[in-house]
DNA sequence: ACCTGAACACCGTTCAAGT
DNA sequence: ACCTGAACACCGTTCAAGT
């Protein structure tokens, strides 16, 4: 309520531009109309602004392609608000039997991982962008941490522990590949291209051909994307948990 | 021998410009500068030519990039050769007790990935292109085409194939994320930052320094990611396998 | 401290023209 | 048929300047 920095209405309509005000419009910008239309230009547009003054803001488009991807990993941050943090810290490295396993480790990966997808879904241009980023930002980072820490309280040692993350890879963040594009579709769209192609690749079309069956539109982009996607992740999952069982 | 068309020696010296001299260009040009280094403008330079020719020859730029990652896969066709079609053609789609599976389907499978992971090593520049287009190319559905007919002639009903390929992802073509640049390193590349980021991804950072332990320079970058691709490779070959002899 | 204007070195691409 | 030149509508960014 204080008036002693001079608050015209003016500029109290019109926020201030800010660092987090310039990545909180780019992200709205990339969810509606792409990622390639995060330009310094538009993006100054929109915030009733000259290019040039984000740079004040902000060092380059780089930080903000960075910034944005970290804005998305804060969000899913927000989302998982209800798990624990599963974070025992056991200092010495021996891979001793740990008295407090938590036999559960698996479910809750998974549902973190499933709620970090509904995330994703919501911003389908993160995938293609997280890929072209290296280096994860400090959200992204505490994201991996708490998997990390979900694979620890499970008894997992360090060592299956990184497998695990290599393994898992971008499915960790809740995507594989088809998120926002129609994988498996392509120069084969129309069915006429389909048919000319499909006597080159006869596995391929036999295959689609049954799994196509009990759906009425024969042309692709018919992948239910989340039971395929919790198939991978089950069999990722499965796979260290056993892998953990051999050697406990 | 003939020179019925007017070949001055100039003109046999520098090759007709064609679509394929362009890509092949192209490709060289990503090997040893990077695929954002792949512009009209200096592809033309390289080729000797006015960027407006390449018109002529391609329809626009996106043409060249979908060019240039079928000629990799090209390349990926011929490293396979030693490898046999697999291809049992089984025109029943009923998945009965077939007489002629062959039992080395993940052997051969894991091979012929590895083999096409050899090739994308050598261009680096591959998967991020790769994730950006959308749409098989025909050499990319051929590739696609072998491992359906390499999991196929394993016995695999099509349904499980169509999970194993989503399931599998990039990894069927040989990368995961981490190939082109250093996975895990980032903002914490300087052990200062670092530092000051372990407080806040303490189970992270344990990972590290536990995983690290044996190998002299901390900073990161120390990952043997063809243990790692093959490690979550055969965690996924495995797991399917498993699903096929549960169900068979 | 915060924002701007003009300018530079790039892009992909169209269109009319050359040979 | 094959290649070119000039031009257009974009980029990100630097740098000196405004308030």
């Amino acid at each position: 309520m204080s008036m002693s920095r001079g608050n015209s209405p003016e500029t109290e309509r019109r926020a201030p531009l800010t660092r987090e005000r310039v990545l909180r419009t780019a992200v709205e910008l990339a969810d509606e109309a792409g990622a390639a239309s995060v330009t310094m230009r538009r993006l100054a547009e929109q915030l009733g602004v000259e290019p040039m003054s984000l740079y004040y803001h902000l060092p380059n488009k780089e930080a903000i392609l960075d910034g944005i991807v970290d804005l998305v990993f804060r969000e899913v941050e927000e989302s998982a608000g209800a798990f624990d943090d599963g974070g025992g810290s056991n200092e010495s490295g021996a891979p001793s039997e740990t008295p407090d396993v938590d036999a559960t480790w698996k479910a809750s990966l998974r549902a973190r991982i499933l709620a970090a997808r509904r995330v994703m879904l919501r911003h389908p241009w993160v995938p293609a962008l997280l890929e072209s980023r290296s280096g994860l930002g400090l959200a992204q980072a505490r994201y991996v941490d708490t998997v990390v820490g979900t694979l620890r309280s499970g008894g997992l040692p360090y060592d299956l522990i990184h497998h695990a993350m290599h393994a898992l890879g971008s499915r960790m963040f809740g995507f594989s590949q088809e998120l926002g594009d129609d994988a498996g579709a392509g120069d084969a769209s129309d069915s006429d291209a389909f048919a000319q192609m499909a006597e080159q690749v006869p596995n391929l079309a036999a295959m689609l051909a049954v799994v196509a069956h009990d759906d009425p539109d024969s042309t692709l982009g018919w992948c239910d994307d989340q039971f395929e996607f919790e198939f991978g992740l089950d069999l990722i999952l499965d796979g260290l948990e056993r892998q953990h069982a051999r050697t406990a």
